[in-house]
DNA sequence: ACCTGAACACCGTTCAAGT
DNA sequence: ACCTGAACACCGTTCAAGT
């Protein structure tokens, strides 16, 4: 019966969820988001429109699935592999292992400059759906290691989810400002964008804004990466602020 | 001639972009960001779409202006007012500042379901614009007060406003996950959107998601404003870390 | 079952024409 | 200068019709 179906397939079904998904996050990567039509879509797959609705309910649940697999594509696997019970990086610190995180999914969004948005988006509108729980599984995971009693791990771990969602979504590599952008920005590019900023910034009024007009030449100068660590790096610092480096929590000591 | 040309505005001139924006803020509370259309808006406003285009340049521009006077209307107003020197909370820590201004964004995204998503949009989009000065100047002027030395400031408050527009960005009031839907939320709506949350985040497979499987009875039972400011908390104890409170930074003593 | 592609009901934006 | 509203060039989505 299995067979049956199998080979009346013969030519068909040269189209799937799968595929069309992978044609989603090309165009999206190339074109960027305003370049992603259910006719583009449909004309790179050499397809109809309708057939896209045939595997995809519609626009907002592609743009799901496409973040979804990037975002799952770059952080670090869920299961360990049961033939290595030790994972290579498994020496180094939980904040060492929070930090690869945080930094595969900022990299993951300088690399896809539709990411960011795409992940604002999807927390506004499904805080808890999809792409959440993913995130949180692979930051939480650390709070054991890090000695956070259990009653705090889903506050320190929102706290750090939240950090890092938000810090993505700005440093988005979007200097054209478009949105729509290919590519990511070349460090040229980058360099005059941050130039521009920091002027407009010195050029507000600076009774209303004297901080600003303060740092205005700090943020000129800042590196993204080094700023985004350093904001993990405060709130791991508050996270384990009193607690001695290897006090256990409210959990049982280690197997 | 100033006279000549205003004697001329007699009766017409009844649209200006403040009215504009105005209406859109209410078409936006009322019916939500899909609603928002530049047809919808001329016939609120009783006029022609084209006549939009003469006030406004484009949608983006009219959604960016509609975030910014919202998010002005919430923070703290820049200058002091003259006549009084001292501000009424002037007594405060500076820690209280900072949680006063943190809460009265996360409260106006609560009371404007669609601000979240714009918030977001916006930083991913034109990350230095508008919005984020006014943001960070009102975070950014505490960092003397709390003892941070001055070429952290622009470290310390990055990190800030990151959490608090990843945070209000997750904690926008749209349980329908729709993204559009009027209105905040009721407490019971809330009550019964985490119930199914955490139903789902048990239903994850434990071997993939331990983690996520554990603290899914905390997610449920988390209050938003409550856990937000725990981050807050956390955050702020990370930046004060290690320097004594009173202790100055590299900058000159009180005058 | 899977696909086609015309058709429908919308969009944002432009622009000649009015006052 | 300010406004009108038809027209243009798109959208996402649906659905009878094909294989």
């Amino acid at each position: 019966m299995v067979t049956q179906t199998r080979r009346s397939q013969r030519r068909r079904q040269v189209l799937s969820r799968e595929r069309i998904v992978e044609a989603a996050v090309e165009l999206l990567d190339a074109e960027g988001e305003a370049a992603l039509t259910v006719r583009a879509l449909a004309e790179r797959l050499s397809t109809g429109s309708g057939a896209i609705y045939h595997h995809v309910g519609n626009m907002g649940e592609l743009l799901q699935a496409a973040t979804g697999t990037v975002v799952a594509g770059a952080l670090p696997p869920l299961r360990t592999p049961a033939d290595s019970r030790q994972t290579p990086g498994s020496t180094g610190s939980p904040e060492d292992a929070i930090r690869a995180v945080a930094l595969s999914l900022f990299d993951a969004a300088a690399g896809h400059p539709w990411l960011a948005a795409q992940l604002a988006a999807q927390l506004t509108r499904s805080p808890w759906g999809a792409v959440t729980p993913r995130i949180f599984e692979s930051i939480g995971r650390q709070m054991r290691a890090l000695g956070v009693p259990r009653r705090d791990w889903f506050a320190t771990t929102s706290t750090l989810v939240h950090y890092i969602l938000g810090a993505t979504a700005q440093n988005a590599q979007n200097p054209d400002g478009t949105g729509d952008g290919a590519l990511p920005a070349s460090a040229e590019e980058r360099s005059e964008f941050l130039d521009a900023a920091s002027r407009a910034w010195q050029d507000l009024d600076p009774d209303d804004y004297p901080f600003i007009h303060d740092i205005a030449d700090q943020m000129r100068e800042h590196e993204d990466r080094e700023q985004f660590l350093t904001g993990i790096g405060l709130i791991l610092t508050g996270i384990t602020a009193g607690r001695p480096p290897g006090t256990p929590g409210d959990h049982p000591g280690a197997g």
